[in-house]
DNA sequence: ACATTTTACGTGTACGTTACCGAAAAGCCG
DNA sequence: CGGCTTTTCGGTAACGTACACGTAAAATGT
């Protein structure tokens, strides 16, 4: 028989398997004494649960709730398709994610957990748009006891089990090195200037993002100048009138970090503006009206958030954390692709938007 | 009860779990006839087999033989890692990695396969260095009943069960790219010329990173010549000795192609000529010896190769081949990752060289 | 004809775990 | 001391699967 196991240890202690097992989870109805003994032969024999028995014998399948935001669609589609086919992947323990949406990234997050609070999920994975105010709803629903997984966004104060994210301030950065390396050719006569859009400062993660561009810049390009950022609050048309302004006014920038999903308005006035590869431009995420543009160099990279690979990732701690009660990392922070013309073909699948993954490639 | 398992289908027809089983799992002893009415009414059901179940039963860790090669240290240690790693975090089937190095890939791989053919592992990792003359000895493991699946190189004529491998010529094609759009500053007056320095062509894996670097230079940096490539038969001695005569030479190349493990050779030789910096320099792979280099940005980038990524997913794709049969993809082409200075910190575990992970980052 | 093998199927057990019922022991109270 | 509750523990069924074994009937042999 194996010793390492409840029967083993029993065996050995000269007592049944309930009485171990009431000892090993913490169970009531148990003199104190024996647990301790009970553990401590538990420890000496290496006993580590069997999870295969564990989930043969209690079938369930975890109902998770996720809550993502319906904007900006293929970005959180991408994760969503992520945590499907890892929860799909998962023969282990059953997970059934029960997914829902509100209208955009920190607006109605909070009101949505609060509706669906009566259902009791086994766990739930959230995106929190700006953190403060949905902690408090966080930090109650784990103390009722359902785990928190943060995706995308990040709560650290809320005591969420564990989060997957990009790192923001790299990805940032990144932006800000290229641009140092290729602008002395492009501007190599007068003093360059660059510009950024980002959607909206308040979200943790833009400004993480615009913090690593503006550090970059200092760093890696001590002359250019840095034109003040312009904030699109997420919206299409005011992504294109700043385009534009920026694109038309006295001090036209060299080279543009658009740190924000509504890229393709700004994409357009470029193009409007017959600026089209003259004005040096990085984008943020990867949405197929953006191929053309990078195919034709009129965009130099994109830094790539892989939603896929976030969501894959993120249920996969969550698994870890409710067989094993540990989780891997709390904080995992994904490295950013740079999509470039020359890699492009890896990060287009043939059925996008609901692609397999985030490119051939599995992560 | 649960209609789709053994028991319940054989419920459904009034026959035992032991016909049921005869049936499902092609064995024989079992009437023809009867033997398609179950098939009908498992599919019927959507019979899916319970791998929790079935790992119980059968409470084997499968034993599986890691082959690769010692050299160029790092790189192969950190897919080791990963196998390792990946082995450990697997509950539900135990999974126990037996690793074999030999010299040099590409040689005594053959040899060693050869000499643990008797101990008939439950599957084979390998990373074929050359594949032709490998070819026939994973054939007739595949036919013995030895899943084989590749790593790091691959072998596609084998009939091996799945590969994973980094994106060789989007390797190349990044750095091509890359070079095309820095160059024009470095070089505005004169017409550039760029280099070229490989392990060994022989190995399909360097000689696809040609390929596309070959073709990305063309594409996107027509006017710039291309060197003839330098092999260096991964000798370090060579590397430097190589290096030395490129930077002495008439045509003093304005950037270099580092397409082999042994770059720090190069890296000396480049340093001792004055010319950090001055040279524009892209590597391949991730050495603690490069940190540096990328750091002060005399090294612009390297390509990474990911071996902790690919040593973890091919352990998944090992596990889901042995658990449900068949493999999620054939041939994993993971996306190479692009390390500058500016996301560096993002690669380097603490513990080096045996570090967690490719980055902090789980993929 | 009967003995023997073969075919086709049923039965039982074990894997390690959880959940539940009940029994024994110990404590409390009048 | 009897009756009661509470504490502490034992025993066992079940989860779905794999496999060894048992056993009829059918097929084959002599």
């Amino acid at each position: 028989m194996n010793d390492a196991s409840i029967k083993g240890i029993a065996a050995a202690l000269k007592l049944s398997i309930g009485t171990v097992d009431r000892a090993l989870h913490g169970r009531q109805g148990i003199n104190e004494q024996t647990r301790s003994r009970i553990l401590e032969k538990a420890r000496e024999l290496r006993y580590r649960p069997n999870y295969a028995a564990r989930s043969l014998k209690l079938n369930r399948s975890l109902r998770v709730g996720v809550f993502l935001p319906k904007e900006f669609g293929l970005f959180f589609d991408a994760i969503r398709d992520g945590i499907q086919s890892a929860a799909a992947a998962s023969s282990l323990v059953g997970i059934e994610p029960v997914f829902y949406r509100y209208p955009r990234l920190g607006e109605g997050d909070i009101e949505l957990l609060e509706a669906h609070r009566e259902e009791r999920f086994d766990a739930c994975i959230v995106a929190p748009g700006n953190p403060e105010p949905m902690e408090p709803m966080l930090r109650s629903l784990i103390e009722e006891g359902t785990p928190v997984f943060c995706v995308a966004t990040d709560a650290p104060e809320s005591g969420r089990m564990a989060a997957v994210t990009v790192d923001a301030y790299s990805s940032g950065a990144m932006a800000a090195e290229l641009m140092a390396r290729i602008l002395p050719g492009a501007a190599a006569t007068n003093e360059a200037t660059v510009a950024v859009m980002t959607g909206e400062l308040s979200t943790l993660d833009h400004a993480e993002k615009i913090r690593g561009f503006r550090d970059g810049i200092r760093r890696w390009a001590a002359g250019v100048s840095l034109l003040p950022v312009a904030e699109c609050f997420e919206q299409p048309e005011r992504a294109y009138d700043l385009a534009c302004r920026l694109l038309e006014g006295a001090r036209r920038p060299d080279a543009i970090y658009v740190n924000t999903a509504h890229s393709a308005p700004v994409l357009r006035a470029c193009e409007e503006h017959g600026l089209a590869g003259r004005v040096l431009l990085i984008t943020t995420d990867l949405f197929p009206e953006m191929v053309p543009y990078l195919e034709s160099g009129a965009v130099v990279a994109t830094l790539h958030q892989r939603p896929l690979t976030q969501g894959k990732v993120v249920v996969e701690q969550l698994i870890r954390y409710l067989t094993e009660g540990k989780v891997e990392r709390v904080e995992t922070r994904l490295a950013p692709h740079l999509v470039m013309r020359s890699n492009l073909k890896l990060f287009i699948g043939a059925e996008w938007p609901n692609a397999e993954d985030d490119g051939p490639n599995g992560d």
